[in-house]
DNA sequence: GCCCCAAACTTGATTGATTCTAGAAAATGG
DNA sequence: CCATTTTCTAGAATCAATCAAGTTTGGGGC
């Protein structure tokens, strides 16, 4: 968990100018991996108080367009965000409950980045995500 | 591209009631890959007259549900469709046009189907997803 | 072949995440 | 400290998707 000072300078870094909206949102996504839009709104109005929930989604937008943060979607869920970006992780997606936990690639650092098959794109990323059943879940289920 | 009475004996197979908003869709489906539920609706309408949308969404769920179509989103796409469900394929995805292409699995039937750290998830299915540029746009970015 | 009823369809309204717009406020460079 | 540019606020608008109530229809039983 990065310092206040941290977050300025990952911002300034970006080219970002620092915001205490910002800060705040940048802070909340490094606290809450994967937490949706609306979460990262009411944790950050409980750190300063009244922010528009357009300032949250315009901040959200220029964090991820900086890459500071990376945006996840899965079916049937509204949009979430989490910290890692620089390495290459996937995701474990709950059918039942929509809970969503990080997967490290099983090989190297890049897997799966071939199709045998690329229709003639230009691949430059492979995503992965892994749909189950999480351990919570699956002990409500069998009781 | 399977015949009518194709898709209707598909249907009893998946005991659905055989309508014609259901085998205009199934047909549809089968005929565009990968198309959104608005283009479905189009192509029905045309195929039948006056249809109204609500038919044409229970119509794409009820068939999901029995496993005859397959529901793809990838994030910042609308719902999409496909009629490939027994084989176990992944999708190709232009970060420029949004276009979708199949890609067969490098490796195997069931393959990165084993996460390093599962978090003690039940992982009972991997979706990948290839971002890229597809053909057309390569082109057209580098003219 | 006809009738019944559960399933499917129509119409119209509603939801809810996200985006748009215009104006006010605040952060950096000079 | 001021000017400029970016960012934030407030409120309306969009759009895919869902919900609700009432009508129609497919298909098994008579």
């Amino acid at each position: 968990m990065p310092t206040p000072s941290e977050f300025e300078r990952l911002l300034r870094g970006a080219d970002l100018r620092v915001t205490r909206p910002r800060v705040a949102v940048l802070s909340a996504v490094y606290d809450h991996a994967h937490a949706d839009t609306d979460s990262i709104i009411g944790m950050v109005r409980e750190d300063l108080g009244e922010v528009s929930h357009q300032a949250v989604y315009d901040v959200l937008r220029a964090l991820t367009a900086a890459g500071l943060i990376r945006r996840i979607q899965p079916m049937g869920s509204v949009a979430r965000y989490e910290s890692r970006v620089a390495d290459n992780h996937h995701h474990v997606v709950c059918r039942s409950c929509g809970a969503i936990a990080d997967a490290d690639c099983a090989v190297g650092d890049t897997p799966c980045l071939t199709a045998s098959d690329d229709s003639g794109f230009a691949i430059e990323e492979a995503e992965v995500i892994y749909w189950g059943t999480c351990p919570d879940c699956a002990t409500a289920a069998s009781s």
